[in-house]
DNA sequence: ATTATTTCTAAACGTTCGTTTAGTTATTTG
DNA sequence: CAAATAACTAAACGAACGTTTAGAAATAAT
């Protein structure tokens, strides 16, 4: 052994994420990551192999970052109410520095939509996919539909969940708030 | 006077909007715009300027194209209805050559929210105020609601409305109209 | 037919990108 | 203290980007 790391990685990870959240992917460049991590460009691809490394540990961070919203949704007893609230909440983070950032797996999803990526597109697949199950299961305790009126529902929630995170980087707080509102006198 | 150019602009730009349709603008190269206009870079800076200028060419283009589904909406005769009519002929000329492209506006206003150009922005705004306008105008005929509530109603649906094009490049036909069914039922 | 003018081709421009490498500095171990 | 090892700094890498330029080809006017 020898010297020691002057940094610790999963604090420069979240700096990274922070950069990556405010201005996506493409638009940062690893000149931005060094300055905001503070670290050299040496350290970053010796840490995390290249900038899709380093942006897939991200997300992770940013999947940890939002995994107490998603507990709280999780084990929430309700059923639509708890949906509607798990929206609230995410706008919430959405809008948390008084800087909009919107969502960072919806940015990313629609930004990589251009793209062929299996290791990002995985990544939100099965975090979409998870969601939607989640919903399904959130749906069941307040209805007696049948699976493909519950499903068509989830998919309506599931959009909605993505326009507003799309839309949260454009409209205000309230407007959101406004169409979430919206969004559940239809259910 | 001399030699005449070998290409028709309009034709060149209407190739340059399908490829920018379909990678968006940062992942759309000149490389690729040479290959698809089937002209030379030195052509293409001495009929567009650069790039952006190409690019604004190729919203123009975009509007232009869609301008028949404008018409019908502003001159149709009922209120919701057609709103949610002119839902439907967006999302088809979304899917227009069952290649998945969504709505090149959306998409320009998600790309460019990340970025500073004035230029592009102002076309986006001017856009969506438009939309926003006729959305008001069709409201007020089917409703005698107060002047804010039209206005949230008009809110919901611009955000809808933005929410599912940007949706359009990850969903199924059927799930965006099932969504639109969805929007329009509380209306 | 010659000249002037415009568009064409194709190569090169300077930047910036993500990535790598050579050499220095610091720490651990014998 | 000396040797070994790992992390640092900083410079350079090749490739790709948008853009420009020099020279050939083609057409109009004289």
């Amino acid at each position: 052994m020898a010297r020691k790391k002057e940094y610790i990685e999963t604090e420069v990870v979240e700096k990274a994420m922070q950069l990556f959240w405010r201005n996506g992917y493409e638009t940062t460049s690893m000149q931005m990551l060094e300055k905001e991590m503070g670290i050299n460009k040496f350290s970053i691809y010796s840490s995390f192999g290249n900038k899709n490394g380093l942006f897939l540990e991200c997300l992770k961070c940013y999947k940890e970052k939002i995994s107490n919203i998603f507990e709280k949704f999780k084990n929430a007893p309700n059923g639509i109410e708890d949906i509607k609230q798990f929206f609230y909440d995410s706008v919430s983070s959405n809008f948390n520095d008084d800087y909009i950032k919107g969502c960072l797996i919806t940015n990313t999803y629609n930004e990589f939509s251009n793209k062929e990526d299996k290791a990002i597109k995985e990544q939100m697949n099965a975090f979409m996919n998870n969601l939607k199950l989640i919903i399904i299961d959130k749906l069941k305790k307040d209805s007696t539909k049948s699976e493909a009126a519950i499903l068509e529902q989830a998919n309506y929630l599931l959009l909605a969940k993505h326009g507003l995170a799309a839309a949260a980087r454009v409209n205000s707080k309230k407007e959101i708030e406004d169409y979430i509102e919206m969004t559940f006198k239809n259910i």
